[in-house]
DNA sequence: TAATATAGTTCAAAAGGTGAACTATTCATA
DNA sequence: TATGAATAGTTCACCTTTTGAACTATATTA
């Protein structure tokens, strides 16, 4: 069948790329944070009034790893808590100015790695294929 | 700068992309095996005369951690080990019948999955997306 | 108001990772 | 060809991450 080889070929090249860019966020990141801990500041940072229920969701994992990995984060500084006065059994998840400090300053190192992977590619096709990567991330989320 | 917001988009959607597949991954695998372990196991079933060292370069991490990586697949009986007789350092790693069994059963479920999402797209599309996807692991790949 | 649901934490145990030290083997060269 | 360096893989001690169950505190609803 058609449609299984296509993705397997899918499932090989985005494993492929994947783990590529775990090696090179270890490389760039690491020593002050691990890449799990960075995924996690990042998320909170993309995602206002976030909550350790919307992590776990987000990434399958369940809510008491969440506590773990936060509490990482809050001693080392780089995110802060605040319950909600409304509904005291949530807590919200904010980046503190030290963490997006860390967060710029490594995403600049990223990029630019990044970047000069892509500059392989015709503005076009870059376009196109973040286009259905987006796409494909819509509709994988809308469940 | 536009390349910046490129790969910011790019980020954000690979990212969100990988984790949706990987709720399926334990969704689907879990209870016999962690999605790690899957990672590992299908990896050596796709190249012949894998050896430890290979798998501590493609993932990334150190050969004490596919040590204990390999362990655990070979006592639950998923794969076997064979040194070679030229050289009798290298020890490669083949995928058993069990393992095989493991691995068809687990995709056939993955796969129905993921062609659900990817019926989506027009069949062009989808060749464009994964062409552009394998050329960009093929690309983070040679260095 | 009592029963139930939800948000988050704590805990013990397992999986996964690191880096250094080690064994066994092969390669290189003087 | 003997020996010193390189390579493949393992072991070890220690840390991080995840799991799932039990728990606390707060909200909802019947």
């Amino acid at each position: 069948m058609e449609l299984k080889e296509l993705v397997e070929r899918y499932q090989s090249s985005i494993n492929q790329v994947y783990r590529r860019v775990n090696i090179i966020l270890k490389d760039k990141i690491h020593s002050d944070i691990t890449t799990d801990q960075f995924s996690t500041l990042h998320y909170i940072l993309k995602h206002k009034d976030c909550t350790s229920t919307d992590i776990a969701n987000e990434f399958g994992v369940g809510k008491s790893a969440v506590t773990a990995q936060i509490n990482r984060l809050y001693d080392k500084g780089l995110i802060e808590r605040k319950r909600d006065e409304r509904d005291r059994r949530v807590v919200y998840l904010y980046v503190t100015q030290k963490g997006l400090d860390f967060i710029n300053q490594t995403e600049t190192a990223i990029f630019e790695i990044l970047g000069k992977y892509l500059s392989n590619f015709e503005k076009e096709e870059i376009n196109a294929f973040i286009h259905s990567l987006e796409k494909l991330a819509k509709i994988m989320s809308e469940e």
